[in-house]
DNA sequence: CAAATAGTGTCTCTAAGACAATATCAC
DNA sequence: GTGATATTGTCTTAGAGACACTATTTG
């Protein structure tokens, strides 16, 4: 058979066994939260959405947005089209964090998992409204290396507490990946995914890319280093971080007023 | 129905149709070139293990080696599993660069494509031998920003020469990817995965985590030097590259002698 | 001794961390 | 003026790049 017609004509894809093939998205944004005192900027947040499962397997418990690959779309179309089912806004940007595909990672069969973090800009969250179901919430996320070497991941909203224990696994390359301890009321592996989806989302904030996709068009510096700072974790001196990122933003002749003290400049995002 | 046994038992995945998933792997080794003078240092070249197409489609190209995910493993022991069958060698190292899942990719069908980047160990290669078919080669890679902002993709082995042409597209995140302009003799959208598996070895090798597995246990330090040059395609002052990887390496007591000029001292890599 | 690489010392420059000081608004 | 944040200046320190110099082997 040298012909290439004939030979794609008898060709039997359907001859081999196939796994089902999922997207689950790690979507972040970032809350501000009112301050007591009378007229201090406002604290932040890192917040990741969350769906209550209403079925078995896992029942009740937490779990990442997700579905399953449809035909005709790539695996990032799912990812997105996901996440607009669920919160009914576009992703300001979207990444591949990893596979998931341990073949006892669901019980309901042969399912690979293609795990993405999204980021939710400000913009976009006051769409979204609070009129949500019950079974879709922001949970505001912590995670941190304990005394014995562990890393917990901590998911809080309400009086609801999550709180897994994953192992750090260094493998090649010098990546991290993240093996489950206690999955601390996530369905799935989806401790393990959160944990990744973090990771890269800390990483990539090291380099200013990432951050500004958490602000509207129009921000103060100031705002731009709360979400850095709630982000990474870290406190970072004001004149430093002006520097720092002084390459990557473009001043603008507007102000933000009416704050209780003085005005700051609004910059917007360089080129 | 409460019961979550009830449940699984009466579920079918078998109702939704499923893609082929397969895993493709860029093999990465450096070849030390014997150099004309009589007592220089061999010259180190990067290269790139690929397959020629027996059969249709894009029979005759080449491609990167990869096969199809099999029941009970997860995607990366499917690429360890194919480089394996390949070389007959374990990489010793292996990472994921990307999926490639545009449905009109393959014209079997609807596969998507895991792309891996592995690197094999100077020990291994000595087992691979020279005694391979024709339709496994090890090709030079070399990839560079044309003037006109694209990106050539050269593969060369003897007299064969496949130039592939893409465009850097920059998607959120700070993340490029590649676009095929011209695929130049390789298959499929393998040159895509070759450059975003290139562009991952680059990014790796910065942070000194990749280049040792290039190498022996034993080494000495202008032989890593050399990797790293040949890698990133720069060249580095000897001073300087030694301060940078100090913390990365322990001295041992041998060296390496009968090159024909002062013995170098070996080193292994730390911790 | 000559060729070639191995290895060290140090100057400079840049960027990040620390800290002090000044500016400007709402009340 | 007071409280709070906005913004700037500069000292210090760590690390990378450049360059000059010394050391040690083989042939």
């Amino acid at each position: 058979m040298d012909n290439e017609k004939e030979f794609l004509a008898g060709y039997r894809l359907e001859d081999y066994e196939r796994p089902s093939v999922t997207a689950d998205v790690a979507a972040f944004r970032i809350s501000t939260e009112e301050s007591e005192s009378y007229r201090k900027n406002p604290e932040n947040k890192l917040r990741l959405l969350l769906i209550r499962r209403g079925g078995h397997p896992f029942k009740d418990m937490w779990a990442l947005p997700g579905g399953f690959l449809q035909k005709g779309e790539t695996v990032e179309q799912c990812a997105l089209r996901e996440i607009f089912e669920e919160t009914n806004v576009q992703p300001v940007s979207i990444m591949p964090v990893g596979v998931f595909s341990e073949p006892e990672r669901d019980p309901r069969g042969w399912i690979i998992s293609h795990a993405y973090v999204s980021v939710i800009g400000e913009d976009s969250v006051k769409q979204i409204g609070q009129d949500d179901a019950a079974d879709a919430q922001w949970f505001c996320v912590s995670f941190d290396c304990t005394e014995n070497g562990e890393y917990a991941l901590t998911l809080t909203h309400g009086d609801t507490e999550l709180r897994a224990v994953l192992a750090a696994e260094r493998s090649s390359f010098g990546r991290t990946s993240y093996r489950i301890l206690d999955r601390g009321g996530l369905a799935f592996d989806h401790a393990a995914i959160i944990a990744a989806a973090l990771s890269a989302l800390r990483t990539e904030a090291k380099n200013y890319d990432t951050i500004f996709d958490f602000l509207p068009e129009k921000f103060t510096l100031t705002a731009l280093q709360k979400v850095q700072e709630t982000i990474m974790n870290v406190s970072i001196l004001p004149a430093n971080f002006r520097r720092m990122v002084s390459g990557y933003v473009e001043e603008t002749d507007e102000f933000a007023r009416g704050e209780g003290h003085r005005p700051a400049r609004l910059y917007t995002r360089k080129k």
